[in-house]
DNA sequence: CGACGAGTGTGAACCAGGTCACATCGGCCT
DNA sequence: AGGCCGATGTGACCTGGTTCACACTCGTCG
């Protein structure tokens, strides 16, 4: 539906913003191996975009048309039913790209992306990106493994809805979101709102808040406002790892 | 855990055997485009092997050494938790080819797989086949178009599983099975147990049992030993695309 | 043929988690 | 300083789906 898409109006010094996406996709795993004049030609096609917190990016089921990557902020992949219910499927942080799926293959979007904070990102029209691609075997390989990463991720959704219990679910989001936002060890606050943490893992705000303070009763989690503080990630870690379990303690 | 593997030491005359991988292999639409050497090239590397109902072919977490296709009879993709409970993720008819992620990214396997009825299977040595990927870039962009079917498959089940309710995901399961069984129009059986369906839609064979008896009352569908044949898929489409829908009929 | 096992059909009791309906808290904006 | 609004906390009730415990019906194999 409504592609809020790239505004093309940014008047804003273009070199600055080139060399800065140039930065970016150097440091990108996907993008780091390839020669100069490549990440170059690829930062020519950039089209650079300011987001504001809630703006869509694609919608479900649109052709997709670009690829993009995230420079600040996050973005928010999701998909909602006709009665109002959504769910998260993926937070895209700074450096990750996104929407690669629909542009390597042509199809409709899978999913809704809208900005979860502010942010920046850039967008890759499939037209340069698609033949770009195949001219760079070394590249393909690279999507192909961040393809195989995305159907790691997305199976070991399917795994923990089917298999796991409310308690088991939850502990596998929180060390996967601990994972991702990886910071110093010891004291890992990961900034989620219990709402989101809920669209995460398909269950309500108010069942999650209850298993939360369960937990931080037993200070292996401190709550704060809208983060979450990760004190002892073992028992979590034991809880994720087991097919469902007990509460016993 | 148990490789069964692809036992060495069958002495089926190895013309016929080739002959036939042969032209599997060109019958696939991942395969079929490739020029004939490099396809006689990837029969050299292929071992093939028959397999019984149940056996193993690998499972979760073990290094995912070959890449696998399936010339008759159908593998179960599956995974199962601690406590006995197990689902479905995927089921691999004759023609299709199964186990890439491993191959293709060199990380553990992400779930089980098995024979789930008498089959013939080949397989083909990641040593073999990754070197063979890289000589031959629209190979690896067919893979690419692989992985993302494979990804839209998941990301729909997890959907499936977080918004939908029982009707829902029984009506989309049962989609997504005609779809694939296709056969002759109106009268399509999909060759599936009760217990085989519920383990994919992730819930109890009960509960799916009671669902499919009130549809074979309305004449949505005919139950059979060890099949269902789909009488009319017009509003099994519909309880499928609403996000979850109510059942006054 | 007869019996055994896999698949199917069904009801009663139970319970995890959802729903609803609030109270509270913190931060920001003016 | 006051007023929102988004986020959190919590209880009472409801319910879809599970669990358990069966009877039944096919096929098929000794």
């Amino acid at each position: 539906m409504v592609v809020t898409g790239v505004p093309q109006d940014k008047k804003v010094a273009a070199q600055s913003v080139a060399s800065s996406t140039l930065s970016l996709l150097r440091k990108h795993p996907i993008f780091r191996d390839l020669d100069s004049d490549a990440l170059e030609q690829l930062c020519r096609y950039a089209k650079h975009a300011t987001l504001k917190r809630g703006a869509a990016i694609f919608a479900k089921g649109d052709p997709g048309n670009s690829l993009y990557a995230v420079m600040s902020g996050t973005v928010k992949i999701s998909i909602s039913s006709a009665d109002g219910r959504s769910a998260i499927l993926n937070l895209i942080g700074a450096g990750e790209i996104f929407g690669e799926i629909a542009v390597l293959d042509s199809h409709a979007r899978t999913a809704d992306a809208s900005a979860n904070t502010n942010c920046e990102i850039f967008a890759i029209d499939r037209r340069d990106f698609l033949p770009f691609v195949r001219g760079q075997p070394t590249l393909a390989m690279k999507f192909i493994e961040l393809l195989c990463m995305r159907l790691r991720w997305t199976s070991d959704q399917v795994e923990q809805v089917i298999l796991q219990d409310l308690p088991g679910r939850l502990a596998s989001a929180l060390v996967r979101l601990t994972d991702k936002y990886k910071l110093a060890p010891g004291g890992r606050t990961i900034a989620v709102t219990q709402q989101e943490i809920s669209e995460m893992v398909g269950m309500t705000r108010e069942s999650i808040n209850k298993q939360l303070r369960v937990w931080a009763g037993r200070n292996w989690v401190r709550l704060e406002h809208g983060a979450i503080v990760v004190l002892d990630e073992v028992p979590l870690l034991a809880l994720a790892e087991a097919g469902s379990e007990d509460e016993a303690g």
